[in-house]
RNA sequence: GCCGGCGUAGCUCAGUUGGCAGAGCAGCCGCCUUGUAAGCGGCAGGUCGGCGGUUCGACCCCGCCCGCCGGCUCCA
């Protein structure tokens, strides 16, 4: 008997039956059976399904295949070698600590985890006695293998009950109860879907063995030496819910190749190097002090980079039909009981009391705002009526939480409130999305990612509102062609919302702007205006943030770009360094021609002479340190000529007449040229 | 908030198995007048995160608290 697999450049490759990916592999050529971990396999009767599977894994007649190998990039390969590398990891830390129970060690981004019960704290010192246990079983050469069990033995295999082997040759009674746990939630699973029992997979490597899906390498040695390393210890609830027992989460890092991860650990050293806390100590921007945890302080370079953000931003919402407004920072509690805040967000709140009356530090922007609506009879006429405001606002965030200026408990919301009729809406979150996309290009960020989050558990308003206020939403994005994830009960107690997510340089995405539309609010706080029926009427609203947080914003910029800030929000642009003494008159009147060709153009442009009696060469150090985008040294010759010598981030680039340099400066901010971020 | 780790000068870090606390950089003063990433010399700088305890004696040992770092959960 024989079976007929279809290889990925489409010829046919003829197998005894009963092969396995393996054969199909040693049918190619020896060095490929050598290589292969896995396969990729669509069967001809479920041609859109395609699964990974062991290289063990037998194949059927009519299937198409695919060799996975550690050679070459094959991000299935990566994703296999680390998950079996967290089995390997918990094999180790039972070797090292019996009684230890493990739960979960799945893979992730770059690496993996596993969380377990231990029988003693342990700390990252003993990360590497793990790790050299760990090159133990690789060298050991276990076999990797797969069993299906009938729930019941596997139960047998994972409860607490008798030790011994049962019919599989597996070991019984290995006292592992997050296992048992996950068995018994297979089965409810099934039972509530009406599905059959699913027979249970289970992994074998020596004397551990592991509940698990797979794939997984064929053997440990796959696993290689070099390529892995546990990087830290965290504690992490079982199943993520802070009323579970807390246990210890090891992470690791894996790569096919020893070259690869040694690559991947450079880069983390770049990306400490780049973190903004540091950057934002090193340029003097801002700071965090005991006295206010969570609280930023911004230094005078700080509020330069600031205002070259808000006053683009303010700017562009001229431009956007927006006007601006500012509302207080305390207000009564009263107000937030109507709004809802008090009933659903009073956890994160402040209060305080003024003349014995309760009050509130404001979460959140709209109630304020929604105050000022109220300030006057609106009509139809007046909208939409678009009101943005730079918000401070304060929330209480749990201590553990607090991060640079990533995570604070205060921070400026770049907010705005647009009411609308209902006819109007569609075309008014449409603005919005295009204008979000819009600012985010001015910073340099173009891949952006959209999330869509519907009703929470906790909210207030209708079903039928809400379900038209989704509508609204998706319909936005479906008419801009734009792709988008669907969150289902991640929207905001009042609304449902659009999330914006950008991509940084290093890969990461960060939630910015957001787009909410609440019909609940105008009816808590009862806004109306008047239609041209001479009828009170009732407005919708729009909350929405581009840049979500100024101080987040500010730290993902930073990070970024590395602190080499385009030259329009770099806090320093120019600094003037004069050779010797007798330049110091010259590089002064450089200073001010650069400030006046500034203040001309309606810019503000930072120039600045470091005269102090240091090297040449060290206060160009310094100034390159502090990422000056320009660096104009000048001496004997440039004085003669008009001239400046330009150092443009880091580069010489000779001598140029002061005329022209101002002038192209002057067109490099105005334009809001972007430097390449990195 | 929870788990783990950490806290010595502005920054980066030594150090003492309990006996007067150290370096480099930054700062200040002086000399040098300098041509594209650190010129030379000197000076000053610390209730060793805070409070309590043990001890003849605590930066070191113990307890509580505060803050920071990495996670979990949460989130802009």
């Amino acid at each position: 008997m024989t079976l007929r697999v279809t290889l990925p450049d489409g010829s046919p490759l003829e197998l005894d039956d009963g092969a396995s990916v393996r054969d199909a592999a040693a049918a190619i050529g020896p060095r490929l059976a050598k290589a292969a971990i896995a396969g990729r396999v669509t069967a001809a009767a479920d041609p859109d399904v395609t699964l990974l599977v062991d290289a063990s894994a037998p194949l059927r007649d009519g299937d198409s295949i695919a060799i996975v190998t550690l050679k070459g990039d094959d991000p299935d390969a990566a994703d296999i070698q680390r998950h079996t590398a967290s089995h390997v990891m918990a094999q180790a830390i039972v070797r090292l600590f019996p009684g230890a129970r493990y739960a979960i060690g799945p893979t992730i981004e770059n690496g993996f985890y596993y969380d377990l019960q231990l029988p003693e704290p342990i700390a990252e010192a003993d990360l590497a006695r793990i790790e050299k246990e760990m090159a133990k079983i690789v060298s050991q050469n276990l076999p990797v293998e797969r069993y299906e069990l009938p729930v019941d033995e596997a139960l047998a295999v994972f409860g607490a009950g008798e030790p011994g082997t049962g019919a599989s040759g597996l070991p019984l009674g290995l006292d592992q109860q997050f296992k048992v746990e996950l068995i018994e939630d297979l089965v409810t699973a099934a039972e509530a879907t009406g599905d059959e029992v699913p027979t249970i997979s289970v992994y074998r490597q020596g004397e551990f063995v592991d509940l698990c899906r797979g794939p997984h390498l064929p053997s440990t040695n796959k696993l290689g030496s070099g390529t892995f390393k546990l990087t830290s210890l965290a504690g992490a609830y079982w199943r993520g819910d802070e009323k579970n027992p807390m246990l210890t989460r090891v992470y690791g890092t894996a790569f096919p190749s020893k070259e690869e991860l040694a690559a991947y650990l450079e880069a983390l050293e770049l990306a400490r190097q780049r973190d903004h806390r540091r950057i934002g100590r090193d340029l003097d921007l801002f700071s965090f002090h005991e006295e206010g945890p969570g609280f930023p302080f911004f230094h005078p370079k700080g509020m330069r980079l600031w205002n070259a953000m808000v006053d683009f931003w303010r700017a562009e919402h001229v431009k956007a039909g927006y006007e601006e407004i500012s509302t207080p920072v305390i207000l009564r509690r009263e107000l937030w009981e109507r709004s809802g805040h008090w009933d659903n967000y009073k956890e994160n709140m402040y209060f305080t009391q003024i003349d014995d009356q309760p009050y509130a530090v404001k979460p959140m922007n709209c109630p304020g705002g929604l105050l000022i609506y109220k300030s006057r009879r609106r009509s139809y006429r007046d909208l939409p009526l678009r009101m943005a405001e730079l918000g401070r606002v304060h929330r209480h965030e749990m201590s553990g939480v607090l991060h640079g200026l990533f995570r604070v408990r205060y921070f400026t919301q770049d907010d705005a409130h647009i009411y609308c009729t209902p006819e109007q809406l569609e075309e008014e979150v449409l603005g919005v999305v295009r204008f979000m996309q819009h600012i985010y290009a001015a910073f340099g960020f173009a891949d952006v990612k959209i999330e869509l989050s519907t009703r929470p558990d906790k909210s207030i308003g209708s079903d039928e509102v809400w379900e038209l206020a989704e509508g609204v939403l998706a319909r936005v994005l479906e008419g801009e062609s734009i792709d988008y994830v669907l969150n289902p009960g991640d929207g905001a107690f009042y609304g449902p919302k659009i999330d914006f997510h950008i991509r940084d340089v290093m890969g990461r995405t960060w939630q910015c702007g957001t787009i909410q539309v609440d019909f609940a609010m105008p009816e808590r706080l009862d806004i109306s205006y008047t239609g041209a029926d001479n009828e009170e009427h009732r407005p919708v609203m729009i909350h929405r943030a581009l840049l979500g947080s100024i101080e987040r914003f500010m730290g993902i910029l930073l990070e970024h770009y590395g602190g080499n800030l385009p030259t329009w929000l770099a806090p320093q642009q120019v600094l003037v360094l004069p050779i010797a003494d007798r330049h110091a008159e010259y590089a002064a009147s450089v200073m001010r021609a650069v400030r006046a060709a500034g203040a001309e153009a309606s810019l503000t442009l930072h120039a600045d002479v470091d005269d102090r009696g240091e090297s040449v060469g060290k206060r160009i150090r310094d100034a390159q340190l502090q990422k000056v985008p320009y660096i104009l040294v000048v001496g004997d010759r440039e004085v003669e000529q008009g001239a400046v010598g330009v150092r443009e981030r880091g580069e010489d680039k000779g001598a140029r007449p002061l005329a022209e340099f101002i002038g192209d400066l002057v067109a490099e901010v105005r334009e809001r040229r972007l430097p390449e971020a990195g």
